[in-house]
DNA sequence: TGACTATATAACCATATGGTCATATACTGA
DNA sequence: TCAGTATATGACCATATGGTTATATAGTCA
């Protein structure tokens, strides 16, 4: 089935994989993969400054990818959904897919190209 | 098991992530789902202008998510890898599921949260 | 209340990004 | 070769984004 999306959806799935497009936000991501975290935990582990952290925390809260909850003085922040993390293995696996078959590209023989040949490229 | 991404394969990921972050890229992959297209016709089909089309699909090229092929005149664009769609299903079904919770958040009778209640937000 | 800690925010800067218009390039056919 | 068509590219602009530093806010504890 087509995905059909409204242009409404597409801004939104847009600006949901504009959330993952951020190094940044992918560690602290990771960071959080077992378990919810105080501030000063992930900047320790991820050694950036405090308010970029801070930054870059808001966003993916508002984005709804990770919970946030205090605790005394700390606040803890969560995954939201593990769902992300399966969405990075698959982009990480075609993005090794990828990267294999342009090296395969470089070091091909000869032009003789092997299926549909996706090179022209100038 | 959990991810462990390398710093270059985070870096990877990301750059991904954000081909797929922009809401005309993901309407050119749209266009293209039932079969490639020459530029003119992607034009027609989105309503904007041909440099700006041509500027994203070098993009989608280069970042490998799409293939590129001349006949005559013409070149012929068309998806790399369907796996694409597969990603931006997984992100709809997400950002459905988000904005439907939202709403339950605001139309909630009371304060009398149901579990791990991810609001404080000031 | 006041000192202290943890986090958020404001102001700012440099760079990246998406769009536009004008023009170059690549191919076709007479 | 030359006119015509399809696509790519360069120059430019406005805005968005990620980072930094300084400071504000919220909570704890004496």
């Amino acid at each position: 089935m087509t995905l059909a999306l409204t242009d409404r959806m597409t801004e939104l799935v847009a600006q949901r994989f504009r959330l993952l497009g951020e190094p940044m936000r992918l560690r602290i991501l990771q960071a959080l993969e077992d378990g919810e975290l105080p501030v000063s935990d992930i900047v320790g582990a991820l050694g950036t400054s405090q308010p970029n952290i801070s930054k870059h925390l808001q966003i993916l809260c508002h984005g709804g990818l990770i919970t946030r909850r205090r605790d005394g003085l700390n606040i803890y922040y969560g995954i939201a959904d593990p769902m992300v993390f399966k969405l990075c293995r698959l982009v990480c696996q075609s993005a090794e897919d990828n990267a294999r078959a342009q090296l395969e590209e470089l070091s091909a023989p000869s032009p003789g190209r092997t299926r549909k040949s996706a090179a022209i490229r100038r």
